[in-house]
RNA sequence: GCCGGAAUGGCGGAAUUGGUAGACGCAGCGGACUCAAAAUCCGCCGCCUUUAAAAGCGUGUGGGUUCGAGUCCCACUUCCGGCACCA
């Protein structure tokens, strides 16, 4: 045995014995329990981050774990390989996306085999191939007859100069990031899946999800946003043609203090309306202006413009006007609002700005015409509101919705916030649309037996649009249909359809007759899914949705959920730092920068490695448009992949955000060769003491019953501590006895599913058998735990005083009589009014 | 702006349901070994007053509940993630 701790030899040979022995490969097996333990597929960027670490870290200790704990268990791994930086890539290199992709993907996997993940890479899958995407075409055809898939016309950010649409990452404050442009709002046609189809069972399953974080199902909850409420019409006469302006509101109790209507300026109201009002026209434009960013136009400054329009409000009769507001969105609702100043912050602003009349409705306290505050919103009895007043919240609505029904001019309505999906994407590195555009028969599918609608590999885009749009041999087709000429859609899907079903093909990827087969029903749902808290919502709600709908196509019977259990990990973070050329930010890896502190860790000065005087630009998620990825590779190469998984898993709880640093590392590097040197130097000789054995026993085994309430819980940083915890009592012993060799079994068995190599190597040298993965997981032995005095700890007045022995079988009273006796000097002269006594923790002597 | 999180020593973090705050590491300091250094091993290590013994303070801020609060409640501050075309 080499006395010296070498990683790099240790990990070839372990991985080298996995290879041989096919250790990660697993079949359906009815006689075990299954788990298949996934994931999230990287997007081969290039090359692994420390986000990818720790995340595939975090699957392989669970997935170690349960196949210790002798379960089914499946690993495997794949690739989302469509997407906007291959494009980019391309542009910059002058290299077809497909290229860079699969090179890409190449040095990615030798990198994830390095680190020793137990994937089944036989099931290995990627996206942008023609056996994959196939699959996305043939089931969106099949959504498509059925009405989930449809066309409408969205709206996207357009660039004037590059005449090109842009995707919200390529909007830099306001412009087109290579014309630099003021970006345009502009409505094309686009296909759409009608996930609201779905709200309602999305929203209510997740009440039964136990194995999602709350925050997370909180969070999806809020995003499908179920609202109560009611729809109210405001007849209005335009060109002499009676209509009705339909809006819906949460709040009907405060129907009679609407002063006003503001509807979206892509309303038929506005469009109308500044055809005869140039300035009205012009503010139209104005709102057009800039992107489609929510988070930006919420926090537009609220402006408007009346329309010359009025509508007469349902209930009183009166005429209010309708303004053209640019914080009024045509996607939620019908695109218009009711605008109650005296009780929604957003109008009293807006009437204050543009002196439009507030009227009280509700007996809110303290009303000023004058300065908003937080209580006008409160729920109270109408006022000022006609035959409602007197009545509360709930009354107030029940009786105006009634009578707008019977006026034909509104009802009660649930509403959501949860839009459906737009998928089409004008660009080219993405699966193609399956649909044919004919001028006699309209949108055709494409047919199965023409599947797949195979994406051209050898094109470079350059930034002005899509470059299918540009290839006649792509596009120029004949309608499956009636056989004419046709033009084929170049639009291509969003990368999320790509991945909201990926986790089931992991079941079947050479199946090439159907998209799931029955080892699917056999692996799904994932048992435990794990990934990135920034796709709380997104992926993981279209996830959700596309299960539904594959269930619906008989795919899946009976599946709904795609993720029984899931571990939202943490963010890695890492400082950013650009410098300043010409008003153009170059961003500066911050393994690239020195930095001086002061005495508190405050940065003094930053400088780039030739010189620049850099700014620091906070802390955020690393990526590439910020440059503040650490890559990984150095680590591994410095200090072997166990150290790294080891330090990573150490680092912080999975659940945590983690800001990068690799201070520190050498401990982990450190724990890793004292394991060894135990090995090497103690193995072989007798033990120098045996006589503490019984308390270091207790020791170990109170360890490890922590510690397998910590896997239990995902606390893996605390199982990595429990570890070097563990060392640390064998260490004491200074040799080989029942104790130690027992603590070895312990530790090795333990640590392997967070360090597998160097456990594989200790595992067999010292005899303990020919492969941990299949050695039993380790239980603590009652025995052991077992002790014949407890410490208490004793309090006087809840502040702590002293401790106590206290024999096991003593009773309450002897207990507290003890306590009093050990702190004798803090309750002389003092009278006791109770004591209380936690068994087995604590005495408080009040 | 809206939704969801987080805040504990110089640093990463620990503290199972309200019960010894700082486990396990990093950094630092002192020592052993060495011609020396590296590596390794041993000890110390929240702040403050103090020669010491001992006392006081202390989990982002301000209140509250409790015998007892890092943990529960209310109000705030700062940071992080998401906001539908980055993935």
């Amino acid at each position: 045995m080499h006395e010296r701790y070498e990683p790099r030899t240790v990990e070839t040979d372990a991985q080298k014995f996995w290879e041989s022995q096919h250790s990660f490969r697993v079949t359906e097996d009815a006689s075990r329990p299954k788990f298949y333990c996934l994931s999230m597929f990287p997007y081969p960027s290039g090359k692994l981050h420390m986000g990818h670490v720790r995340n595939y870290t975090i699957g392989d200790v669970l997935t170690r774990h349960h196949r210790m704990r002798g379960m089914n268990v499946l690993q495997p791994m794949g690739w989302d390989a469509f997407g906007l930086p291959a494009e980019n890539a391309a542009m910059a290199n002058k290299v077809p996306p497909a290229k860079w992709t699969r090179d890409n993907i190449a040095y990615m996997k030798q990198q994830l085999k390095g680190l020793g993940f137990a994937l089944d890479w036989e099931r290995e899958l990627t996206t942008c191939n023609p056996d994959y995407y196939k699959w996305n075409q043939w089931l969106f055809t099949r959504l498509f007859r059925k009405g989930i898939a449809y066309k409408k016309t969205g709206v996207v950010n357009w660039d004037p100069v590059d005449q090109t649409v842009l995707a919200n990452e390529q909007v830099i404050e306001g412009r087109g990031w290579r014309t630099g442009a003021p970006v345009e709002k502009r409505e094309i046609p686009m296909y759409f899946l009608r996930i609201t189809q779905y709200a309602e069972e999305l929203l209510g399953a997740l009440d039964g999800m136990e194995g999602w974080p709350e925050q997370v199902k909180l969070m999806q909850k809020n995003w499908i946003g179920r609202s109560e409420g009611v729809r109210i019409g405001f007849p209005y006469e335009l060109n002499g043609e009676k209509k009705t302006l339909w809006v819906f509101t949460t709040r009907a109790d405060t129907l009679m203090g609407a002063t006003f209507c503001a509807v979206a300026a892509e309303h038929p109201i506005a469009i109308a309306a500044a055809k005869t009002n140039p300035a009205l026209a012009a503010f139209v434009e104005e709102c057009k202006q800039g992107t489609v960013l929510e988070a930006e136009l919420a926090q537009l400054e609220k402006k408007g413009m009346p329309t010359g329009t009025f509508c007469t409000h349902p209930i009183s009769g009166e005429e209010i006007p309708v303004w053209v507001g640019n914080y009024v969105l045509m996607t939620y609702g019908e695109g218009a609002v009711m605008g109650v100043p005296a009780h929604d912050e957003r109008d009293f602003a807006f009437a204050l700005k543009y002196d439009l009349e507030i009227a009280q409705v509700i007996d809110v306290k303290s009303f000023a015409l004058d300065k908003w505050q937080g209580g006008y919103t409160d729920y109270g009895n109408c006022i000022n509101s006609g035959k409602y007043d007197g009545l509360e919240f709930q009354a107030s609505v029940d009786a105006i919705a009634a009578d707008l029904k019977a006026k034909n001019l509104g009802e009660k309505q649930v509403q959501w916030r949860l839009r459906d999906w737009g998928i089409s994407r004008q660009r080219y590195w993405g699966c193609p649309i399956p649909i044919v555009h004919c001028a006699a028969c309209g949108d055709v599918p494409v047919p199965d037996d023409q599947l797949p609608v195979v994406l051209p590999e050898n094109l470079v885009p350059d930034g002005t649009g899509n470059p299918l749009a540009k290839l006649p041999a792509f596009y120029e087709t004949n309608c499956p249909s009636c056989g004419k000429p046709a033009k084929r859609e170049t639009d291509t899907m969003d990368t999320f359809v790509d991945s909201s079903w990926y986790f089931a093909r992991y079941a079947c990827p050479d199946q090439s007759n159907a998209m799931l087969d029955e080892r699917a029903r056999y692996w799904m749902a994932v048992d435990q899914y794990i990934g990135g808290i920034e796709h709380a919502i997104l992926h993981l709600l279209y996830s959700r949705f596309f299960t539904r709908a594959m269930r619906d196509e008989g795919l899946l019977p009976g599946v709904a959920e795609p993720f029984t259990r899931l571990l939202t990990q943490g963010m890695v973070l890492a400082e950013t730092y650009y410098t300043d050329a010409n008003g153009r930010r170059e961003w500066i890896n911050p393994a690239d920068v020195d930095l001086t502190r002061d005495a508190r860790g405050k940065i003094l000065t930053a400088k780039s490695k030739d010189g620049k005087d850099v700014v620091f630009d906070g802390i955020g998620t690393m990526s590439k448009s910020r440059n503040n990825g650490v890559d990984p590779q150095q680590l591994i190469e410095k200090y072997g992949a166990d150290t790294a998984r080891f330090f990573i898993i150490f680092a912080s709880p999975p659940t945590s955000t983690l800001e990068w640093s690799d201070e520190g590392v050498d401990g982990s590097f450190r724990f890793l060769k004292r394991l060894w040197n135990y090995a090497s130097v103690y193995a072989g000789k007798t033990a120098e003491s045996t006589g503490d054995s019984k308390a270091i026993r207790h020791e170990i085994h109170a360890v490890l019953k922590q510690a397998n309430y910590d896997l239990q819980k995902h606390q893996f940083n605390t199982v990595a501590s429990a570890c070097m915890k563990i060392l640390n009592s064998i260490e004491k012993i200074r040799g080989r006895n029942a104790a130690s060799e027992e603590g070895m079994s312990i530790l090795l068995r333990l640590l392997s599913p967070i360090t597998p190599h160097v456990c594989h190597a200790l595992w067999r040298q010292l005899g303990f058998g020919d492969n941990v993965m299949t050695a039993p997981w380790p239980e603590p032995e009652p025995a052991a735990l077992e002790q014949d005095e407890i410490d208490y700890v004793v309090q006087v007045g809840g502040k702590t005083r002293g401790n106590v022995k206290v024999p096991k079988s003593a009773d309450q009273n002897t207990a507290g009589a003890m306590a009093a006796e050990a702190v004798k000097k803090y309750i002389d002269g003092k009278a006791i009014r109770k004591t209380i006594i936690v068994p087995g923790r604590l005495i408080n002597i009040v």
